[in-house]
DNA sequence: TATTTAATCGAACAATTGTATATTAACTAT
DNA sequence: ATAGTTAATATACAATTGTTCGATTAAATA
């Protein structure tokens, strides 16, 4: 399978565009290779040449969600007016707007319907920017980034549970906040 | 539907041990529902009779591990060598030992195959559990419960994806460095 | 013990899945 | 522009799912 071949793009895009459409009308786990491929009007076949489950077409939409992220981590802190520079790294806390800025794929991220396997991509994508962040690189207990990374994860949970109703900068303060108690 | 009926707790009795049985060959998500009726020589409408999918019988050995985890919390601190009872609650770390009891139940419900519904059950309970503790009782910062909860199974993932190679005391030792590094 | 209740069964159903194969259409490279 | 390649198609298949139905039978109860 030659993926610069425009036939397969062809095919992806239209895949692509269809789930996008399909996903505003109802949850990932309910939309089924069969619906999928009628609407696209392409054959369930070529589907399956491709994939293997309406969950991989959404993984190729994640990559792309992580590559934000990870942006979103290296950006200059422009952002950090309630953050106290020494005693936080404040690039860590521009996740939040990454989060609000792709809110609609985490709501599927997060929903207990989806299969792990995307909370644990999300997971291994924060835990090896953690890693390879300068800042905590001198650490020796490794299970600290586990530890780290979860907790801010922990965060998005809460806050996806409240419907997103604060903003990225009112988490940051919740972070903020947190980190003095402990 | 009467669940004391003596029909429904030998075809459950029955269903449970069955899938106990097949959880021993292949992974959760694997397990068929006309495959588990075959082996359990029940009728498919029986099984459909009394739970939606494979998942539901799980959940129900799930609500004993649930159970466990909120005992060995409410523990006395008999083994809290490593622990310094000034800076951290030593029940807090019974849990390694709870879940080093249940290893292959946490096997399941960690990996990446299954739904993300036991996360957030594992989620719940232990965040419900801090919540309801005495020594945390006061705090305000209600995302600090959600931080700490999966901060906790960051630490639990960790374990998992190292084959459980500590022990669970080792796995305390993990948990005071880190919080001392906080 | 006899009667009532309801769990279980057997069978059938449409829908979906996953796979396979031969054919057609579209693309690539020369 | 042509030939060779291969993605996409149409079609068929067994297996599983989820649901429904009346018939059966085991259990509760009086």
């Amino acid at each position: 399978m030659n993926k610069n071949d425009l036939r397969v793009l062809k095919t992806k895009q239209n895949i692509h565009l269809t789930l996008t459409n399909l996903l505003k009308k109802k949850p990932l786990p309910q939309i089924k290779v069969t619906e999928l491929c009628k609407l696209a009007n392409i054959n369930r076949g070529t589907f399956y040449f491709h994939y293997q489950e309406v969950g991989d077409v959404f993984k190729e939409f994640f990559e792309e969600i992580m590559m934000d992220l990870r942006e979103s981590y290296n950006e200059p802190y422009r952002h950090t007016k309630y953050i106290e520079r020494e005693k936080l790294d404040p690039k860590t806390v521009r996740i939040f707007h990454h989060v609000q800025k792709y809110e609609e794929f985490y709501r599927i991220i997060l929903s207990k319907e989806v299969s792990a396997e995307y909370y644990y991509m999300l997971f291994d994508e924060i835990r090896s920017i953690l890693v390879e962040d300068k800042y905590t690189a001198h650490l020796k207990e490794n299970y600290l980034y586990s530890y780290s990374s979860n907790a801010i994860i922990g965060l998005i949970i809460e806050w996806y549970r409240r419907d997103f109703q604060e903003s990225a900068d009112e988490m940051n303060i919740h972070l903020v906040n947190i980190l003095k108690l402990c």
